[in-house]
DNA sequence: CCCTGATTCGC
DNA sequence: GCGAATCAGG
């Protein structure tokens, strides 16, 4: 079936303004709307004259101590602290969890939050993670989407599963050569 | 390397 | 007007 390219209609203008005023990045949109490439969106966000909007990730935030100091924190790590916190907060690692049993897997960590970067087909993008999640013949079907190996269709943790060793090989390779 | 937006320029 | 290619920066 030939899916033809709506193009800049009214509607998809619309929607890019809304999106990108939204503070989406241009590829990110791309994949929203569907059928155009980041490049494109970007080429018609400079023809609207939409480009150059403020960006809302602008000064870094900043975090007082309880001494008083003030110290800029970037925008991804902001922290607010409570004002009884005596310690620093822990590193939080975000650790996907897998949402399927794993039978030949030990599973050696707990699962953590979950941290569902699950998306459609539509939104799957080079690099993400394609583990199938759910009944690919339901509607709610999602991908992992998170973060894929360079060079593999998925993620750390699923590419251990897609991957598992067939045996382990304890076979010590040595080039008995020469040299 | 991953990503971001900006610009150019042939179509 | 459109957007791929390219550029420039983080």
């Amino acid at each position: 079936m030939t899916e033809a390219v709506p193009s800049w209609t009214d509607e998809r203008v619309e929607l890019l303004r809304r999106l990108w005023d939204d503070g989406l990045s241009a590829s990110q949109i791309a994949l929203q709307i569907g059928g155009v490439s980041r490049n494109a969106v970007i080429g018609k966000v400079h023809r609207l004259g939409l480009a150059g909007r403020v960006k809302p990730i602008g000064p870094a935030a900043q975090g007082r101590r309880k001494d008083g100091a003030i110290v800029e924190i970037e925008m991804e790590t902001a922290i607010v602290e409570e004002p009884t916190l005596p310690e620093p907060p822990a590193i939080v690692a975000h650790r996907p969890a897998p949402d399927f049993p794993l039978p030949p897997t030990p599973a050696p960590e707990p699962v953590a939050l979950a941290v569902s970067e699950r998306v459609t087909i539509m939104d799957l993008r080079d690099s993400m993670c394609r583990w199938p999640m759910g009944d690919p013949t339901s509607p709610e079907f999602r991908f992992c989407g998170a973060r894929a190996i360079t060079g593999l269709p998925y993620c750390t943790q699923h590419a251990q599963v897609a991957y598992q060793p067939a045996a382990e090989r304890k076979r010590d390779r040595r080039v008995a050569g020469f040299r």
